[in-house]
DNA sequence: AGTAAAACTTGACACAGTGTCAATTGACTC
DNA sequence: GAGTCAATTGACACTGTGTCAAGTTTTACT
């Protein structure tokens, strides 16, 4: 059915993901994507109620697209745990460029946006579970620093591997991608196994 | 002369400052703040030409009150490269949640305007001096990491030290803020001393 | 006390961006 | 040919910032 509005649909997807990824996320408005998709803006209300469900939506796309799942296979199959803390930063860090736009602009709207907050707030959810397997994999190993407890390490993970961090990293401080990967790996290391095991 | 106008302004300031701290800083609306001093909004602009000035100005006005500088002083005056890495992390954490209010404030707008970009930017930088100036006292006495830089290591530690971070670890994980000062003096100094010198 | 400047008020308006609504067009299907 | 779905057009409400002109109150000076 309405194979028309599926294919609309999907078009309005990628144009966000588009805007997002080379306006670097700023300030796309609706206008924008309605007029890369090549239909008025409100059209684009046929489709999501709101800017906020869009974004919302073109998150759920983006993660079909680049395939999260595959990308963390290499994590969940390490065996020790400093094996998979490496593998998991270095797939989340990798990862990061590739949401960036959206993120960004998901992270702009927290502030007014409750509706954009909270799927934001459930994604990170999400990559903190990461975060939290790799811990308990250095606990299973007692690679684990003493001076954490499991709960503490993870946030702590969480917090050092935000994308305002990478943000800060890569933009601000200008590191490459491949240096900035090099080090959370390093730093994570250093923060959570037991005296910079190597 | 016109100490009318003077009394004013440092009545604005303060209700942007108390406005800012209470109401964390989320939808802190010109309106609002007049409506605090008890005046229109319009007589705000007689004070301050923009939302973005006005922020810059309490930014200012903050500093005087706090008092940064001898904030500071217990950093500068460490002998060693440790102490002084200590004094300094221990300062600034310390500082953080005084400025909350404001610094959310101009995070937020950060994305829509460029003056409040350059605002809070030139404020951080001034801080990212302090962290070079422990950074350059660790590899004076030799016990900076072998596998940073100076620059790197001064980047790492601002990182590390962001208001963000901060906003992340106390608010979303619920970290007391004296457990966020002992761990970022912990975690400073397992990233940016030879091998976790004690 | 008288006056001029400075501080503030009132009320209106422009602008951007989101979201809404009603009436209409074009195309495809049964 | 009637019905339905996608999209269009044009108008409008709402929020918050910033601007403007005209009028009123306060303050300061002499």
């Amino acid at each position: 059915m309405s194979s028309k509005s599926e294919q609309t649909r999907k078009r309005i997807l990628q144009a966000t993901l588009d805007l997002l990824e080379t306006g670097a996320g700023n300030g796309v408005r609706m206008t924008d994507i309605a007029g890369a998709v090549g239909i008025t803006r409100q059209a684009l209300y046929l489709h999501f109620a709101t800017r906020a469900e869009l974004l919302m939506a073109a998150t759920q796309y983006l993660d079909e697209i680049k395939d999260v799942e595959s990308r963390l296979a290499p994590s969940r199959e390490a065996t020790s745990g400093i094996a998979r803390l490496d593998a998991f930063v270095a797939a989340w860090a990798n990862y990061i460029p590739e949401i960036y736009g959206l993120a960004k602009a998901l992270l702009a709207m927290q502030e007014t946006d409750d509706v954009a907050a909270a799927v934001w707030c459930q994604r990170m959810q999400d990559m903190k579970e990461g975060c939290a397997a790799a811990v308990k994999a250095l606990a299973a190993d007692a690679t684990l620093t003493p001076s954490l407890t499991a709960d503490e390490a993870t946030d702590l993970m969480w917090a050092m591997l935000s994308v305002r961090n990478w943000e800060v990293l890569t933009r601000d401080c200008q590191w490459p991608q491949a240096f900035y990967v090099e080090n959370m790996v390093r730093n994570c290391r250093a923060l959570l196994t037991q005296s910079g095991t190597r």
